[in-house]
Order: structure tokens, then C-alpha cells, then sequence
RNA sequence: CGGGGUGUAGCAUAAUGGUAGUGUACACGGUUUGGGACCGUGUGGCCUGGGUUCGAUUCCCAGCUCCCCGACCA
């Protein structure tokens, strides 16, 4: 893409009513913008970061049986009334409005409900089961206080997963499976060496829930790390029953301030027996379905990156999730950087060109605030020195590189 | 939801009971071109409603907004 024909530009200065880094460093290089309080609209670069980030989790879904779909956002009362959690008094962040003839409709805050029921039309027998359906969508929630930039909005987008399994059996086995494909998503958005497989409250639906919690000051969370069994402990649960039940001694933990960026639960028949979700056995007996919970937030998965993998420039993206691969800078006036651009286009390869005419200082600057990995100067000098200088975001020094040398570099 | 703040140009800010200055961004002209370069010219602004006052951007009240602390957070 020709940076010229980019309609946002770079600020210097952050706008003096974001504290949080995430929303900051986002606004300053033209990713996101607020609308309203904890409301933020996606620009170019930042919607293409967030449908990376999205397909890294489809295709981890996908992987292990998922399949994709797309539950509505506005919801009936009756489906809710069924749990109880139609009520303000129940549920205190729901966004609700009406239809013209007066009917009541509430904006999904969750899923469980928009699945148990649609489900119900679909599910009938033992041969059916397993199924795992999930969709990514726009989540409402009425926080009385949006803070965090996009960690924490009242309106965001995430994904969720349920899982029907016909016993708890085999819902274990996916529960496991699925355990290991949010490690591998956490892994290919760049946040692997920080984000720990941690011990939460189960609710009323199961004794643990397992969070996935990235490690940032930023975080609201505090989880106790074991890093001999790599595993955490969240606050909310630290008894001596926990750690006996886990095998941990309360010397070895160590605290840490951190993200909640996923979360798994068994929800056994919490909703299966609400909904009346029944499958017939090879008997013709009903049984209950056993579900389970999976969700992901990616537009906080988004700030989470931003938080932990900045520097004092601006943003450091991982390869997997940035908005271009690499961003190619021409300096002065030339015609190299403009046939590296399209050859490198042709070839796939996903590249932010900057044919702005402004100084070398500006261009410069912008490059390491937007963040993409491989950065590529074409310049008199450059070109003087036998071809293009190449730079990771993420090193200091640069090298003079041909054609070949770059291909082989960024693929 | 409780408490405390805030609101001046696209953005960041200053001053002021007598209609507002700066930086940046933007437009134009010129000089520049390896870390947000320089000179000149120009466009653009006091959250809304009420009150006090000869006069309110300034003081008071209300509303709204946004921020912070706490509570909340499948």
C-alpha cells in the first residue's frame, strides 16, 4: 500500500485523555480512535492487526474441529430469562433496548445463551456429538468504568468457542486439546514466553476455570507463578486446598501483575439442563450435553501486544500479526524504492511503502512508531552502497542488502 | 455505583471579569532532504443551558463529557 494514499497520519503527542500505553502509542500511529469511553473504531492498520490476530485463532479453532459461524447481537429476553440472566439486577452490564412494538432485546454481553439455544435446533442424537462451534464477534458490555484503552471496552470483539460433548469424558479430552491451541495461539501472536496457564475460579459451574494471563504491569489481574511446572495461580483462588490440589509450594511461587487475554471453563450442564439441550443415547435415553466455554479477547489480545512488546518509539510487532510485513522508506528522489515496492507486491509480500514526500527525519519516525518488522531504505546512499538498507524494527544496526539477500530475509 | 477532578483550534497547551497567545497539524511561497529541517505568510478555538454582572471563556448552579481512585468484571 502507498503510504501517501493511508489516510491517517502519526501524531507526536498523545491525546491527553489516554493514560494507558496500548491507547496511547494505537492513536499516536493512526490504529484505532475513540468514539466514546472504553468505544474505539478500528482504522486501516489497526483493523488489518486485528484480523491477523483473528485468523491466527481460526485457524487454531479450525484445527481442532471448530467450526465457524456468527451468533446475533441482539438477543431475545426469553432465551435469558431461562438462566436468570436477563435481569439488571443479575447482570449489571447489559445494554438493552427495543423493538419498535415495544419488545425487549438485549445486546449480547456473552454467548452461552445465544448457543445453548440455537443448538437445541441442531442436536438430537449421540451421532451428532461432539460439536464445537464458534464465532469472533462484537461483544457490549455496560462497565460502569472503560478503562485500559482497548483492554478493557464496553464495546469489543473476541472469540468464543463452546464445546457439546456427550459425557464429561469426552469433553476432557477436548478441554485438553483446546488447552494446547490457545498456548499455540498465544505463541504465534508473540506473547509465548509470557502468557502462563493459570488457575482460576471455576464458578458455580466447575471447581477451576483456566485463564490464560500474559505478564504486564498493565494487567489488573495478580497471578502467583510456579515456574518449575510453568503454571500460575490467580489471587482470587490462593488457598492451601488449591495448592495441595496442584502440588505447589507457596515458597516457590512468585507474584506478578497480569492480563487476562483467554479463558476456558467447564460449564457441565449449567446451560444443557436450563435449555433442555438433550441428545438421545443408543438406548433413545435423553442425556445432557456437557459444554464447555472457550473465549478469547482479541481486540485485548491487540493492547496486550502493544503493552508488552513497545519500546520508547513506538510499537514492535511480532511478524504474525502486523499490519504489513515490511515498510519500505524512499528517501530523495528515486525510482528504486518504487520497483522494490512492486516487485516485492507481486511476489506476495505485504508492504507499506512510504512515498510520502516529507523529510527523512519524519519518515523515519513514523517507521518505528507504526512498527512493522522489516524495515527497507532506498536513499542516494543507499543505492551508492550497492543496494537497499535493511532493518528490523527490533535491532539497532542496519546492512546494505540486494534484492535476494531481502527475499530470502523476510520470508 | 461511591468519591475526586476535567472541558480553550484536528491534537497538545497558556492567560484572562472587558471576545484569547504558543507549539504542532493544515494551506501557500521559498530554502532543504539520513532521525519529526528552516524562513515567511495564512486558515482555524473558549462543552451545553441557566444565573450573577454594564459586560462571563473566566465567578455560581445544573447537565453532559472525558480522566483518576475505589467497587464491579463468564
Amino acid at each position: 500500500m502507498y503510504q501517501s494514499k493511508l489516510f491517517t497520519k502519526t501524531r507526536k503527542e498523545a491525546p491527553a485523555d489516554e493514560v494507558s500505553k496500548n491507547a496511547q502509542l494505537l492513536i499516536r500511529a493512526g490504529f484505532i480512535t475513540k468514539e466514546i469511553a472504553g468505544v474505539y473504531s478500528y482504522l486501516p492498520l489497526g483493523l488489518r492487526v486485528l484480523k491477523k490476530i483473528e485468523q491466527i485463532t481460526r485457524e487454531e479453532m479450525d484445527a481442532i474441529g471448530g467450526s465457524e459461524m456468527r451468533t446475533s447481537a441482539l438477543q431475545e429476553k426469553s432465551v435469558w430469562e431461562k438462566t436468570n440472566r436477563w435481569s439488571d439486577d443479575v447482570v449489571d452490564n447489559w445494554f438493552k433496548t427495543e423493538l419498535k412494538n415495544g419488545t425487549q432485546l438485549g445486546l449480547s454481553f456473552t454467548n452461552e445463551e445465544a448457543f445453548s439455544n440455537l443448538m437445541k435446533g441442531f442436536i438430537s442424537s449421540y451421532k451428532d456429538l461432539p460439536l464445537y462451534p464458534y464465532d469472533f464477534k462484537t461483544i457490549f458490555r455496560n462497565e460502569t468504568r472503560a478503562k485500559s484503552g482497548i483492554m478493557r471496552g464496553r464495546e469489543f470483539h473476541w472469540k468464543a468457542l463452546y464445546s457439546f460433548s456427550k459425557d464429561e469424558n469426552e469433553h476432557n479430552e477436548f478441554y485438553k486439546k483446546i488447552t494446547d491451541s490457545y498456548i499455540n495461539v498465544f505463541n504465534r501472536v508473540g506473547l509465548g514466553g509470557i502468557t502462563y496457564l493459570t488457575f482460576a475460579s471455576g464458578g458455580t459451574f466447575s471447581k477451576y476455570s483456566h485463564e490464560f494471563q500474559a505478564l504486564s504491569d498493565a494487567g489488573e489481574d495478580i497471578i502467583y507463578i510456579d515456574s518449575t511446572k510453568n503454571i500460575a495461580i490467580n489471587k482470587e483462588v490462593l488457598t492451601d486446598e488449591v495448592l495441595s490440589d496442584l502440588g505447589v509450594s507457596k515458597d516457590s511461587l512468585k507474584e506478578e501483575k497480569s492480563i487476562e487475554v483467554g479463558n476456558i471453563f467447564s460449564l457441565g450442564f449449567k446451560f444443557s439442563e436450563p435449555f433442555d439441550l438433550t441428545y438421545k443415547n443408543e438406548e433413545g435415553k435423553n442425556i445432557p450435553v456437557f459444554m464447555g466455554s472457550y473465549g478469547i479477547g482479541i481486540s485485548r489480545l491487540m493492547g496486550t501486544i502493544v503493552e508488552t512488546l513497545s519500546d520508547e518509539k513506538g510499537i514492535v510487532w511480532p511478524e504474525s500479526v502486523a499490519p504489513f510485513q515490511v515498510h519500505i522508506i524512499s528517501l530523495g528522489k528515486n525510482e528504486e524504492a518504487e520497483d522494490l515496492y512492486k516487485k516485492l507486491t507481486a511476489q506476495g509480500v505485504e508492504v507499506l511503502f512510504d512515498d510520502r514526500d516529507t523529510s527523512a527525519g519524519a519518515k523515519l519516525a513514523d517507521a518505528d512508531l507504526i512498527g512493522i518488522p522489516h524495515r527497507i531504505v532506498v536513499s542516494a546512499k543507499s543505492l551508492e552502497a550497492g543496494g537497499y538498507e535493511y532493518k528490523k524494527r527490533n535491532e539497532q544496526s542496519s546492512s546494505i542488502f540486494s534484492f535476494e539477500q531481502i527475499q530470502r530475509t523476510i520470508s
